[in-house]
DNA sequence: ACCCATCATTATGGACGCAAGATCGTTTTT
DNA sequence: AAAAACGATCTTGCGTCCATAATGATGGGT
């Protein structure tokens, strides 16, 4: 293989995959504070302590780095959702209530994952849309295969109430983010419990 | 007054207006189609067909011009909404009801509308979001008001369940307007207003 | 009183500086 | 010698400003 030679003790993919992640760590801290748009490229540079010309190996532009941001909450989120989910007695509404909750908490764990999922996803490009609607995707379908059969819904209504408690709980969490005095999150999860018992009929 | 005087038939103030104008209906069409990155100042002023230096007479910037538009098309859908709940039948049940219909509707009737007001809205910079948490405040306490007193629930939590109903409604406009297929506009009035009744117990 | 020259006001288009993205060459480090 | 950092360079779009053209008011000559 043409890897290259060793440099500061590691391998062409070791500093490759160590230059990502600490853009990665950089960005996520960035775009969670001073937001994407007022974010430079040189200042990611200079957090990451990379060069310019580095940024360009690693991504090609400010979007895809924010979408590799954005991909990796969303990756983290729907790993400790689903586990929270498998790890939960086996009634439909029991899981969905244990997947809100660990939604909820795990997401705000971290300000700044709560402001990048539930805010700065939306200000780069129509990439990240596309982005975004496949996390939307991705989180109904957890709700869809954890309700299982349910009782004489047609399944297009159904993944539209899925739609549905999934723009609940993100406008739930953009207040969280957003509100001079942020409602507990214990009222969050309660309000989003509630409105999924009572829509899928629990 | 040092009112200036007249040029091609109208006062000072109805050029400002009418330049004000050209550029909302500009913005409209353009920010809803391109895109709000993707359409330049360039852009505007020649399908506005006004000059560059104008452009500034009536707004101070890019994001100015979004949050006239945003305002624009928030205002309008308030007030055909508010106007159908008023001539609802006296049961909150059913205005609200005519409400989520009326919203759904008119918001969809120009697909530009519906774009802006659910996509593009959090494109720019965080005077945006800040106008847009005002626009989601307002539609919360159309709905508390027309609620009116609701059986035991604490204020707080009616207001949570209020941006629940208002982030849910959202998230299936944003699916009417990025899905290949649509969902029929029927479907997504019945899970609106599914999700409103059985959430508020009516 | 009418008409045309002249001037003031207004609008347009382009020029300019600036900031940031993206690419490339040079120097320094290993 | 390979690899990374640093700086230089080009491009684009924002925001400001100036020179020019278009329009309306003013005044003198007939």
């Amino acid at each position: 293989m043409a890897t290259g030679r060793d440099y500061r003790g590691m391998t062409a993919e070791q500093r490759l995959a160590d230059r990502r992640e600490r853009l990665l760590t950089a960005a996520y801290t960035l775009f969670a504070g001073a937001g994407f748009t007022a974010t430079t490229i040189e200042r990611l540079c200079a957090a990451a302590r990379i060069s310019n010309r580095a940024f360009y190996e690693c991504f090609t532009g400010r979007e895809d780095l924010m979408r590799a941001v954005y991909d990796r909450c969303v990756q983290e989120t729907l790993l400790t959702v689903a586990k929270a989910i498998g790890e939960a007695p086996p009634d439909p509404a029991r899981r969905i209530q244990a997947g809100i909750r660990e939604y909820i908490t795990f997401v705000t764990r971290d300000a700044r994952r709560a402001r990048i999922m539930h805010l700065e996803v939306r200000r780069a490009g129509d990439i990240l849309t596309g982005h975004r609607q496949r996390a939307v995707t991705d989180f109904t379908t957890i709700i869809e295969e954890t309700l299982g059969d349910l009782p004489e819904d047609l399944p297009e209504w159904t993944h539209l109430l899925s739609l549905g408690m999934v723009g609940a709980i993100q406008e739930l969490l953009i207040e969280w983010v957003l509100a001079d005095v942020p409602p507990p999150l214990e009222n969050l999860i309660e309000t989003a419990v509630h409105i999924f018992r009572r829509s899928f009929g629990y």
